[in-house]
DNA sequence: AGCACGCCGACT
DNA sequence: GTCGGCGTGCTC
């Protein structure tokens, strides 16, 4: 037998296939050590065939399998070569995709636990022997237990049974399940009218996808676990994908509570072993719902009946690593092989995807209502121009500084969302005009109050906070900007008797950071949470009835087409953790720019307004999902070395620009916003092209490049163009 | 990715 | 005259 292989090494010049030798006992979809050239290297067999066109006298056989049973199932290794095609990668990336990390580098073990029982023939033990007796007792009693228990119990004389052959031990492999505590807790909860409704559209509809716009508290949830609930009714599998599963652990004790052991979760909080345990209890059919991030949609399960992607306008669906891919093609690709419904949710969808809905691509479910039938809470939008004129100098309204001590008096608890972390954004010299920067990155130092010293955002490092101006000995340092550690500041100043929590990357460091301050926050540790946009996602706060949004211009005036569909959905997420349970909440909206339709769109909650509107003016403008954006990145530490690969690129793509130039909306080479990152220069050739426009020749364009100290490579509609 | 083969500078 | 620099090519 031949064994079709792809080694494991990421590189274009090995992407390819290799013949080796096998016996019958290789399948495809195993991972196998092979020899390569004069070293070992892994494989996995992509096919398994009788004969090959290779010369036989060079053909090398395997050495052996990696494991019993394949890791990559049909439909995967399928899915790989898709991947592979569609984003231009090496296969050996793509493979990567489907086996949780712990595999691959092998640091993991499996455990296994000893288990003893009674042999069949039960030898004469003398009435002496009174442990091994009572051992004998025990175990007739209860048929089996753990070695370990028994050795407990009874010391020596289980190994006494064990040498005389009373007793027979079995090795079992365990499996690690994290959050097995949870099991049980749920209580079923009914369907409204509403959510009955859009099961049944879900499962009546021909179409593949459908999208579930609901606003904040309408139920989703429920509708996911219901359907997902039938698949398995079905004997079918499901997947289940959120955005950042760490920030919603009560998104998992919810599943696990609800479907016990068959919820197997994927996510970086786990430890090795547990991630690596819950892979395997997916792929040998013990659990049958993987729930995750986007890594998750390469779960190892076959015959899936339902596919969901919630808070589906999501960023972290989209890698930033090659492969890119975009989890939401991947999920389609794979309710398309197995015949299942995949399921979108979202209070304000990527308006891509509503888009696709309203043509008619998708079945669209619209959920206009909460639950609990309470109005969304009150946003009031404040002229922070008019403050300034008024000699008001602080990051707080008046109109906030009094609902937040209304709040406060009233016993209840606010959300102060920002978001900048650090305590000044930028350093400079009031003498000179100089900025600090970062020495190995294009970027202005933020000064960080809490740890004294000024960091860079990009590069995380730290330097001494200054004395004096090292461009020009001034020492009129000033610090611009406010960030969270100036805003809990100035609230200790306003409110000294309330008790402030901060939440950013900076107090949510280590593996259950969110989670911690969170409950915290829940078990009203704290009566104000100051946050970036972490404090905008997970958990309920029944007793908010005030988020205060200090900057909605920040993220508005972001130098990227969807900054103004990002605003949006950032302000109605952070707005929705106000007033959820008791009294009604309000949301104060900050902002320089109060006319501003997206603020405006967000304050009244009218997606569909804020839809018609975008669109129309992405249309206008040609941008996506008019037309699409392509960026082709040019990294790397030697600026001459980097300019002289840009000018490369830059001049085969001109050609593929000269040719298509119809297809073209823009075609411009430049530095990136951000000139350097992590000692890397940056450059860029910046493209708008229509959707049928020659991708495919940029992409060979810059498979052409391969210059040595210097990467290059492609970007459809990226997220963030610095 | 490794690793070897192969053509030009500073050394015993 | 050699030892060795890493550029180029190959691995079933």
């Amino acid at each position: 037998m031949i064994a079709e292989v792809i080694v494991d090494i990421a590189h274009s010049d090995v992407d390819k296939i290799f013949d080796y030798v096998c016996d019958n006992t290789v399948k495809a979809g195993m991972r196998v050590a092979v020899p390569f050239g004069r070293s070992t290297a892994t494989g996995f067999v992509v096919r398994v065939k009788e004969t090959s066109v290779y010369p036989a006298d060079k053909l090398r056989a395997i050495y052996r399998t990696e494991d019993d049973i394949p890791a990559i199932n049909a439909e995967c290794l399928a899915l790989a070569e898709k991947i592979s095609a569609r984003y231009r990668c090496p296969m050996a990336l793509s493979l990567r995709l489907f086996l949780p990390a712990e595999m691959r580098t092998g640091k993991v073990s499996r455990n296994f636990r000893e288990y003893a029982r009674l042999s069949g023939d039960l030898p004469p033990i003398s009435p002496r022997a009174k442990a091994q007796l009572a051992c004998v007792a025990y175990l007739e009693e209860h048929g089996e237990a753990p070695l370990a228990e028994l050795r407990e119990k009874f010391s020596s004389a289980v190994n006494a049974l064990i040498k005389s052959g009373a007793v027979a031990v079995e090795k079992r492999r365990m499996l690690r399940v994290p959050y097995k505590s949870a099991e049980g807790e749920e209580e079923r909860h009914v369907l409204t009218p509403a959510q009955r409704g859009a099961v049944e559209t879900i499962q009546r509809t021909e179409k593949t996808v459908s999208l579930i716009h609901g606003v904040t508290g309408s139920g989703k949830t429920e509708i996911y676990l219901t359907l997902i609930a039938a698949a398995l009714r079905e004997g079918k599998t499901a997947i289940f994908l959120v955005p950042e599963i760490s920030l919603t652990p009560q998104m998992f004790m919810k599943l696990r509570g609800r479907f016990g052991s068959e919820v197997a979760i994927l996510h970086s909080g786990l430890s090795a072993g547990e991630r690596f345990d819950e892979w395997e209890r997916l792929r040998l059919g013990e659990a049958k719902i993987a729930v995750g991030a986007r890594s998750a949609v390469f779960a190892p399960i076959e015959n899936i009946g339902c596919i969901v992607i919630d808070e589906e306008h999501d960023g972290s669906y989209c890698s930033e690593a090659s492969p890119r891919y975009n989890t939401f093609d991947v999920a389609l690709l794979r309710a398309k092989h197995n015949g299942c419904k995949l399921v979108l949710g979202s209070a304000t969808p990527a308006v891509d995807t509503y888009r696709r809905a309203m043509s008619g691509e998708f079945e669209l479910i619209t959920l206009p209502d909460r639950i609990n039938a309470r109005p969304m809470p009150k946003v009031d939008i404040v002229d922070m121009r008019r403050e300034v004129r008024r000699g008001n100098a602080t990051p707080f309204s008046i109109a906030l500084r009094e609902k937040l001590k209304a709040c406060l008096d009233g016993g209840n608890q606010a959300i102060i969302f920002l978001n900048r972390r650090g305590y000044a954004q930028t350093v400079m010299c009031r003498d000179c005009g100089n900025v600090v920067k970062c020495k190995s990155c294009d970027v202005a130092l933020t000064y960080h109050s809490d740890e004294d010293c000024l960091k860079c955002h990009y590069c995380g490092a730290r330097y001494r906070p200054l004395s004096a101006c090292p461009a020009c000995g001034g020492t009129h340092i000033h610090y611009m900007g406010t960030g969270t550690q100036r805003v809990v500041g100035e609230l200790k100043k306003l409110f000294p008797a309330a008790r402030i929590l901060r939440m950013d990357v900076d107090t949510t460091s280590g593996k259950e950071g969110h989670y911690k301050i969170l409950k915290q926050f829940a078990d009203r540790g704290a009566d104000i949470l100051v946050g970036t946009q972490m404090v905008a996602k997970g958990h309920d706060f029944p007793s908010v009835t005030l988020v205060g949004i200090l900057d909605a211009d920040m993220s508005l005036h972001f130098p990227d087409y969807r900054s103004g569909e990002r605003t949006f959905q950032l302000i109605t997420q952070v707005a929705g953790r106000s007033g959820r349970a008791g009294a009604e909440g309000e949301v104060v909206l900050q902002t320089y720019d109060p006319e501003n339709y997206i603020l405006r769109f967000a304050a009244d909650y009218d997606y569909r307004g804020f839809y018609a509107h975008e669109i129309g003016m992405r249309e206008a403008m040609m941008f996506p999902p008019f037309v699409k954006v392509v960026r082709v990145m040019v990294t790397g530490e030697d600026e001459r070395e980097t300019l002289e690969a840009l000018r490369s690129v830059y001049g085969k793509l001109q050609r593929v620009y000269a040719a298509h130039e119809e297809d073209f909306l823009f075609f411009n080479r430049m530095h990136s916003p951000i000139k350097r990152i992590q000692n890397k220069f940056r450059y860029q050739v910046l493209m708008r092209m229509t959707q049928n426009g020659p991708l495919r020749e940029v992409y060979a364009a810059v498979a052409e490049e391969r210059q040595k100290n210097v990467l290059v490579y492609v970007e459809e509609n990226p997220s963030n163009l610095s």
